[in-house]
DNA sequence: CCTTGAAATGATACCGATACCATAAACGCG
DNA sequence: CGCGTTTATGGTATCGGTATCATTTCAAGG
């Protein structure tokens, strides 16, 4: 196909260098690095861009620079909103440096995760944020071959890939265990999700432990519980403890919407919070405060663990930094009437 | 840079087809449409791809292939859970068939939405999926000139840019509020968002309006508010309603969390739902139906919305159709204690 | 006035794949 | 057995940009 103007498709680079009366080298550059053209050549070329309804081709300038304004994200799922924080934080900052954000979701299970970041790697992104800590060899090997930085963000895990952007799951989960003990309850039993693939869930369990054991309280497996995700599997928690030999004075829910659905559980039944049985939550969604009663949860930086993973990937990517750092995020604990 | 086993960085097909002692197209070929190379070379080739730890780049075949199995899509905001489900059913169907997702959130903002999109016709994107369908004029024509096929999402709009899969925002609007004239209910009240920059809270306010003509009752203003996003904001409208002169006897909150925050607002204060007011939602969020009392909403097909516009996305990008089809999608009633 | 160097621009190779066409070998069949 | 056809493979141009180096122009300095 020779040059021609009534070609059909998107305008190239040569058709604005065309309009333009420049090479194409030149339109490069006006619109990479305005200061190095000339300002008339610089107006020029920008009538010429409009002129034609130029769109620069990205994916050729990636491949010829070997350059990519690309991050690749992987979450165990996209539609649990506990993500949904993170994955704002991120695209926020990706947005304000100019960088796109794919996404992918892996379902929980690491060969899924595995599948992702093939596919990322073979779309050549610039970095990777993964919300697991947990991989598969093979993704290992991949990511360490490829180059790639990448952010590990679901808990400060002691062998990260690279760099970690998290909060300490087992401080979170010692430091409400403490707080409830404080508030005198004696029996405080700890329901999470499943801990068998999940290192979130076991580093909440040993937090939960280790409280135990520094308060002097003894450890009564009665009292320990993994259940499903969901509202329906929080209320059932409830149930089970309350009517097990355990006799807890107060639940620590450690995970999802158990905490809400215990709540609602207790609305239904008419149970007075605390007075029947004290409840606290990990999760800090806007719905725990207007429960009858609030509840007691964990205030975690989710928004700021998407910004600031997007803030050292970025820094890495564009050189300003190379060390593996590990970003200690700060909870709080936000005390409310159902402890 | 000669051929040069010891080069630095990732392995290209160049790598594989010397190790594999065939051309590049050989490799190409075994790796795109393994039935067109013999089996004995297509296993010396795979053995060559593990050897070298290929992993192949799409950049560079998207380029020469000018095809792509990226899709763009842009929400109005990824924190917000509505949004959440109809983006898990994209991701699920692309997935599957081999495509990646890229998004962007506009945060409401149809120059921010423009900035997206442009964005991704610069990666080349294969196709592209808007909540929003309202765009800048600039938009709209750098679509139309791309050639990009596009699936709009939010409402059944009268003048799709391509595709449409949603469900009338109007006709589930005037379905409730006559559900709850059939209950009974004299006067019926009507919270949204802001309609003024969003199609959706328009087309629910006329589905509203609508209702009550047909009822034969008359508009009163007084029953009529728009509020911000928000639980606070769900019970303020509560409070200021039931204050108001409007004296309503059921109130229909069309959108976010309003009802949750109202429903909540009633079990603070003690007041008998639907003894003192009936309420009604919009969207079908899971903890509605887990308070006291459940409450009657709408069953939106979120998840059947993402998934849909995938595939009819994919079917067009891969030629198995070319009409600008309009997908209407069903929604229910799901009567509970509330009303 | 000539030298030197910075600034502006262009020519050309190249990024890593795929498209297209050519070629050689194997195959089918009257 | 000969010839057309299919099957397997390779050579080379090309996708649309950017990197690199060369060239030109012009101002400043000795």
């Amino acid at each position: 196909m020779a040059l021609d103007d009534t070609r059909r498709g998107a305008a190239r680079m040569r058709d604005v260098a065309r309009v333009a009366q420049v090479s194409t080298m030149t339109v490069s550059r006006a619109l990479m690095d305005p200061g190095k053209v000339s300002p008339e050549v610089r107006a020029r070329v920008a009538e010429a861009v409009a002129a034609v309804g130029y769109v620069p081709n990205k994916v050729a300038g990636s491949l010829s620079s070997s350059r990519s304004k690309v991050i690749g994200l992987v979450v165990p799922s996209i539609e649990n909103s506990l993500f949904a924080s993170t994955i704002q934080g991120i695209s926020d900052v990706l947005r304000r440096h100019d960088h796109q954000l794919m996404i992918a979701d892996s379902g929980y299970s690491a060969e899924a995760e595995e599948a992702a970041i093939r596919a990322f790697l073979e779309q050549r992104v610039a970095g990777l944020i993964l919300h697991d800590t947990t991989h598969t060899p093979d993704a290992v090997s991949m990511i360490r071959r490829s180059g790639v930085p990448v952010v590990e963000n679901g808990t400060l895990t002691p062998e990260p890939l690279d760099m970690v952007v998290s909060y300490s799951n087992h401080d979170a989960s010692r430091a409400m265990t403490q707080h409830l003990a404080r508030l005198g309850y004696q029996r405080i039993a700890f329901v999470s999700l499943p801990a068998s693939a999940n290192q979130r869930s076991r580093d909440r369990q040993r937090g939960y432990k280790a409280a135990l054991e520094e308060l002097g309280h003894g450890f009564d497996p009665r009292l320990m519980l993994e259940m499903p995700p969901g509202l329906a599997s929080g209320a059932e928690a409830l149930l089970r403890l309350m009517e097990g030999g355990g006799h807890p004075d107060a639940i620590f829910f450690a995970g999802d919407v158990l905490a809400m659905g215990a709540s609602l559980e207790c609305a239904r039944r008419g149970w007075p919070v605390p007075g029947k049985v004290a409840i606290a939550a990990f999760d800090n969604f806007d719905l725990l405060g207007h429960l009858v009663p609030p509840v007691t949860t964990l205030k975690l930086p989710r928004l700021e663990i998407g910004r600031r993973s997007a803030e050292v990937l970025l820094d890495r990517i564009q050189g300003r930094s190379s060390a593996a750092i590990s970003v200690d995020l700060r909870f709080e604990i936000i005390h409310r009437g159902s402890t």
